[in-house]
DNA sequence: ATCGTCATTTGT
DNA sequence: CAAATGACGATC
């Protein structure tokens, strides 16, 4: 049978088989006047609370709310509140979930028996649908596709096992390793008494951050609260799993993520769900974890862009743990050696405090940072002549080999989007409407080249003039060239060269002479600090025509600086930027809040996020033009663009356009709830071009 | 898919 | 003018 005519309704575009087929009789069941049931015999409903409530799984943004069903006596027991279900829906069986049983129904009309319970276990909590509620306004998106993300696939046989005895509290940690920190002692007794307390970390170079979150999980585990602690990456999971096991015990920790398998996957999170787990460790999924009674959530490196989850709405971790946070009065904490502009409007707000050492702490601790230009010295020594490499890179690495240790080598990843910045200062190219990035279109125009226009709302700028410093030229900021690791190893004869990347992600390096050549974000932990870390990355990342550009190479810098022997005799950090560059600065003086205070002003000034919310609508232009033209915005929204996605064919058209819609931040909720209310009149139309609809996009190139 | 509703067509 | 048909929309 063709799909067409076995597609669900839900599969747009629909198309209806041809009604060729004689009038069938449809009629005879009903004319013997027996009720529904048919072949299961009568449906009787159950004697007390008949009514379930039931989310169905149907990705229509019109059909987001419950849906009355009969529980027939038969299901009475098993249809527990929360467990799944399956159901009649429009004709078809679909999955769902048991929200609530009731007495009354709103409901006019017949209502339909459930048709089976999947499994009585209680997976949707009262509080996990509240969040996942919470986040689908907060993202314009769908009760089920929260849901879709928060409950793991069922796996029948985890179900099965019994339920682990419920950890034991483990006993009152000490907390030295806040005593650096000014507020630390302050935040680690605010956790111990569970007086909610939001802060941002900002940890020391060389700190030992897994120890310091596991010291904070341990406190709240032993005044008897549950802990959510999200990372990135499976190599910050491992640290982290295992210094909690170290102060909690490994019954108490649960360590929840994709990389598990299904089975043990729906295992833990069960496990976690019935309360053995006092302190769940994850990578992003984990941010729904439904941990009981939770008394602290934590993000480590918030900037990090894994903590976006992919699939529909696109909820990022910081953001649900604060939703979390305010709906179970638990504590928050923001992490990481820098910080973002979130992080620091959580602070500039009063919402959060920082959590930061001294100046003289941190003098003692950050690793001395040496710039150098494009102009630099080339080494005099052959090989590293050879290699492109400048002289004070060539010595700081030198110097750290000669110690005994592993040197960090960072090198840029491919596929960076180059973009466009003045010849002069080098300030990145902004449209003069509405400061979006300007990027050259490609492409010429009646034999002249096109002029460079603004990525958000199209408007060509034919006569740029830097609002920095009024230079007309522009450049294009060139992506270096990769270094190769041998390249680099001919420069060090005799030294092994380790490389860390894409392809293979290396979780430790040995406290001995080594070059270790990694992309950013997969270096290797060194056992005992590397002797050196040449940072050879700067133009390109710097070169990024992105609003978090200068953000994120101070984030993927100090990740890297980090690991380096703290303190001014440590190991040295060499980096290929302008000195001059705000982000250098901020890395010069180990000054992220420094850094991120000016990016948030600056965002402030231009309109970016997180200062507004801005939601982005993606698809073919007449889906973009339709939606735009019916979607009610609030009178405070802003419409920029929409402008062509990805690269035009020969006649310089793409069939993908993008429009963007800011607001001030008070409005966002508006904003949210406008493009759900513009979802679902797509949904109720079975408009064929889907539209991709985001809150507060990551990349807003 | 499937049902009910309502407009339109068809049969007397 | 009544009955049959079909398009449509909601979907419990």
């Amino acid at each position: 049978m063709p799909e067409s005519e076995t597609a669900p309704l839900w599969d747009l575009p629909q198309r209806r088989a041809p009604v060729t087929k004689p009038a069938r009789k449809t009629s005879t069941r009903k004319s013997t006047g027996r009720p529904t049931g048919r072949g299961k015999g009568q449906r009787v409903p159950a004697g007390s609370a008949p009514i379930a409530r039931i989310v169905v799984d149907v990705p229509l943004a019109h059909l987001d709310r419950t849906f009355d069903y009969q529980v027939p006596a038969d299901l009475d027991a098993a249809a527990v509140a929360g467990c799944r279900v399956r159901v009649r829906f429009a004709g078809q069986l679909v999955d769902g979930f048991l929200l609530e049983r009731a007495d009354t129904t709103e409901h006019k009309g017949n209502l339909a028996y459930l048709e089976r319970v999947t499994s009585s276990e209680p997976v949707l909590t009262p509080a996990l649908a509240a969040l996942a509620r919470a986040v689908a306004d907060r993202y314009g998106g769908t009760l089920i596709d929260v849901l879709r993300l928060a409950i793991p696939p069922r796996h029948a046989k985890a179900e099965g096992e019994p339920a682990r005895e419920p950890a034991p509290r483990p006993d009152h940690p000490e907390v030295t390793g806040w005593q650096r920190y000014p507020r630390g002692p302050a935040l680690a007794e605010a956790l111990r008494v569970g007086r909610p307390a939001h802060a941002v970390w900002q940890a020391l170079p060389g700190e030992d951050w897994p120890a310091r979150l596991a010291e904070l999980a341990a406190t709240v585990a032993a005044a008897g609260r549950g802990v959510v602690l999200v990372v990135p990456d499976h190599r910050d999971l491992n640290r982290l799993h295992e210094a909690c096991v170290e102060r909690i015990g490994a019954d108490a920790t649960i360590s929840l993520s994709a990389g598990l398998g299904p089975a043990e996957r729906y295992r833990r999170w069960l496990a976690v769900q019935r309360g053995s787990a006092r302190v769940v460790v994850g990578t992003r999924a984990a941010m729904f974890a439904p941990v009981a009674d939770p008394g602290l959530f934590v993000v480590w490196d918030d900037g990090d862009d894994l903590h976006v989850d992919p699939h529909m709405p696109y909820p990022q971790v910081r953001d649900v743990l604060m939703l979390r946070a305010h709906a179970d009065k638990a504590s928050l904490v923001v992490a990481g050696f820098t910080r973002t502009a979130e992080a620091q409007l959580l602070l500039e707000s009063g919402w959060a405090h920082p959590v930061v050492a001294s100046r003289e702490e941190l003098r003692a601790r950050a690793p001395r940072v040496t710039p150098f230009g494009e102009d630099f010295d080339v080494a005099r020594d052959e090989a590293a002549r050879a290699a492109r490499l400048p002289a004070v890179a060539f010595e700081a690495a030198r110097a750290g080999l000669k110690a005994g240790a592993p040197v960090l080598v960072q090198v840029p990843r491919r596929g960076y989007v180059p973009g466009l910045a003045c010849d002069h200062c080098r300030s990145p190219a902004r449209c003069r409407h509405c400061a979006g990035p300007l990027l050259l279109g490609g492409g010429t125009e009646g034999g002249v080249a096109r002029p460079p226009s603004c990525r958000w709302c199209g408007v060509p700028d034919t006569a740029y003039r830097c609002a920095a410093c009024g230079s007309r030229r522009l450049r294009a900021v060139v992506i270096g060239a990769r270094r190769t690791a041998e390249e680099l190893g001919r420069a060090f004869p005799g030294v092994p060269v380790r490389t860390s990347g894409a392809h293979e992600v290396l979780a430790t390096v040995a406290a001995e002479p080594a070059l270790v050549v990694c992309t950013p974000g997969a270096e290797p932990v060194a056992e005992s600090g590397y002797g050196a870390a040449l940072l050879l990355d700067g133009w390109a990342l710097l070169g990024r025509q992105d609003l978090r550009a200068a953000e994120e190479a101070l984030r993927r810098w100090m990740g890297a600086a980090a690991l380096v022997r703290p303190g001014p005799e440590g190991g040295r950090v060499v980096v290929g930027a302008d000195a001059s560059l705000t982000p250098v600065q901020a890395l010069i003086r180990w000054d992220p809040g420094w850094h991120a205070g000016l990016e948030l002003a600056e965002r402030t000034e231009l309109g970016f996020p997180p200062a507004v919310r801005m939601a982005s609508f993606e698809g073919t232009p007449e889906a973009v033009a339709t939606l735009l033209a019916e979607i009610p915005l609030p009178e405070s929204a802003e419409v920029l663009g929409p402008v062509p996605l990805g690269e035009p064919d020969e006649d310089g058209r793409t069939d993908k356009e993008r429009a963007l819609v800011r607001v001030p931040r008070a409005d966002g909720r508006a904003l949210a709830a406008a493009a759900h209310t513009a979802s679902s009149l797509r949904s109720t139309r079975k408009d064929p071009d889907p539209i991709r609809t985001q809150l507060d996009p990551q990349d807003l190139i």
